[in-house]
DNA sequence: TCCATTTTTGCATACGAATGCAAATTTACC
DNA sequence: GGTAAATTTGCATTCGTATGCAAAAATGGA
């Protein structure tokens, strides 16, 4: 009941050694002989010790904590990729600060500070932008941000993200492809700069076969504002033929207004393709059509140019957009001679 | 480029007072002049002075950190209280820091200490068990736990959950209400509490009404395990003609074996009941019929428990378990004359 | 064995903020 | 205005660990 910490000094003692020694004992790199190292490892052993991180962070000024800031949590490509995260980070010795960014983009600052406040050596910014004077803030610290899932303009901050431009127009030469003739989309929320790209790509490759956007709406990356989006969308009477949805999460509501709502067959009447690949879109109920984020690599990539920045002094930003295939399922109509290559 | 952190002491010299002095004005109930607050105010917000959380929490004792294990983030469940817990948390002035325990429970206890190294005041293990031994660490240093979806035998531990064995039981009266003859169940994980609780419940709604179950298998809360028990269950002549399974997260993947695999209607041919009601069961795709776990209410016990005990050392471990009503949806056949009473 | 190197050790201090204590100041009241 | 009480302030110390420095011990070489 009454909170015994065991510090390093009790260990010295027990172990008839200095305060110094003990931390030496547990600092990888420090000498010591291998007398004192035996007798402090079992003395620790025997009082439970274990080194206070903070204390340590205060002294060395490395907190071994990575903040993350995240918005959308029901969209499961983020779950995925926090536990991912979360798992690559340990291996290296760091842990999860976690802090929700609501929909509004304007406490993300707020947020921010409140995470340089607990002293973490990087900050990882999923899907969230910053405004400019904190990423200014940031580097002043020194703490290094990498944005995963949203690139911005500002050339100080690293990013990581697939290659959605090239994404999207995958999925408009797919579609064309497959003789596909009122063709539209339903956009996220266009403040994202995955949005923005996607939807370049796609129309670039519309453009380049010379073929006009049959119709747009917006879901704002939500799943029922998605749905509402896809009932307006079909209420008239030719209806598109095919619809890109901007991401996995809002196609999934879509299909369902579609096939249940509007009674349509997916992908007979119109065919749907969405982006992300999350574990969802491979469930049989949708077998959806989509562009794979390699959350694997994603990952990888942002944790290592963190651990450059923080354990190197790595100091230049690196800008990253890994290429995700085209995943072809049952929610799109084949082109005539498709082979599955990935596009 | 260079870390410039700005110190409480350079905010006083600043301000034209001691150190102490600008501590009191950033801690709460702490007394200072109107003339000092607004001058060390002033300063530090001209250098952009916010105070380090770890260095407070060195001498105070209290870092304002919660640890969070999850094991699952794949099920929608626990994204959902993760977001809550850490919006709810916030409120309270305290922060999550989030650890994965892998599948094997074996190494939560690593994981546990590895938590208690960052001087957390709290911890909540979700769906994750631990260790006595680890139990009596806890407590012994202070660090109260709260099992979160999970309860354990060990009575110095709070639990907050729902009460499952009355959802079982509620799911038993209903597919027995709606005329099926021949009821079964695909578990999940058995060494978990909650599967435990909810077959019990189940079990004895069936034997009060003399039915024996008709078939079992184990899915283990994973999608893909479920699929094959699912498989397994239907490959004879004479299926159930209901199931509950443990999750919704299960039944789910369920659901789609027996319609498209299977080619079986839900609910004409079989009654299928989850239990979590996760936002995935409500979409029309699926419209799973299941005992919702009202997270939102299991979250807030969660934090007033912890804040509790943090704060004001109430020691007493509690453990709750909130009834969640029958959620009736259109994957099981409905009762002669039933109205969507809650049961 | 003796001296030169290398390794290990302890001492003292630093990290940044909070707080008990006593001195200094302000406030209240007669 | 004067005294007592209440408030504010600064000093010094504390939290638990890491580390520069110099002293001590161990090692190596001839």
């Amino acid at each position: 009941m009454t909170s015994e910490k065991v510090t390093s000094l009790e260990v010295a003692k027990q172990a008839g050694v200095s305060q110094s020694a003990v931390s030496r004992v547990f600092t990888p790199g420090a000498s010591a002989s291998k007398k004192t190292v035996e007798r402090v490892r079992k003395a620790a052993n025997d009082l439970g010790y274990r080194p206070n991180v903070l204390a340590r962070a205060m002294v060395s000024g490395k907190s071994r904590m990575i903040g993350l800031v995240v918005a959308y949590l029901d969209n499961l490509f983020y779950p995925d990729a926090l536990e991912r995260l979360s798992n690559e980070l340990k291996e290296k010795g760091y842990h999860v600060l976690i802090f929700m960014a609501s929909q509004t983009s304007g406490n993300v600052d707020e947020v921010l500070q409140e995470i340089m406040d607990y002293q973490v050596d990087g900050i990882v910014l999923a899907s969230v932008a910053m405004s400019s004077d904190l990423a200014k803030d940031c580097q002043r610290a020194g703490v290094p941000v990498v944005l995963f899932n949203r690139s911005q303009d500002d050339d100080r901050l690293s990013s990581v993200g697939s290659d959605n431009v090239s994404g999207g127009r995958k999925i408009a030469d797919f579609l064309i492809a497959g003789g596909h003739k009122r063709i539209s989309h339903i956009a996220g929320w266009e403040g994202a700069s995955t949005q923005r790209d996607r939807e370049t790509g796609f129309l670039s490759g519309l453009n380049s076969a010379q073929i006009k956007l049959f119709s747009r709406d917006v879901g704002n990356f939500e799943i029922e504002q998605a749905r509402e989006a896809a009932r307006r969308m079909f209420d008239r009477n030719d209806h598109p033929d095919a619809v890109f949805v901007a991401n996995d999460h809002m196609a999934i509501g879509v299909m369902d207004v579609l096939r249940i709502e509007l009674g349509l067959s997916v992908p007979n009447d119109v065919s749907i393709i969405g982006y992300d690949d999350v574990s969802a879109a491979s469930w049989s109920g949708y077998s959806l059509t989509t562009v794979r984020q390699p959350a694997k690599q994603l990952v990888e990539e942002t944790v290592s140019i963190l651990i450059d920045q923080i354990e190197h002094k790595a100091s230049n930003p690196r800008r990253i957009a890994i290429d995700g295939p085209l995943i072809v399922r049952g929610s799109s109509r084949i082109p005539e001679g498709w082979k599955n290559e990935r596009f």
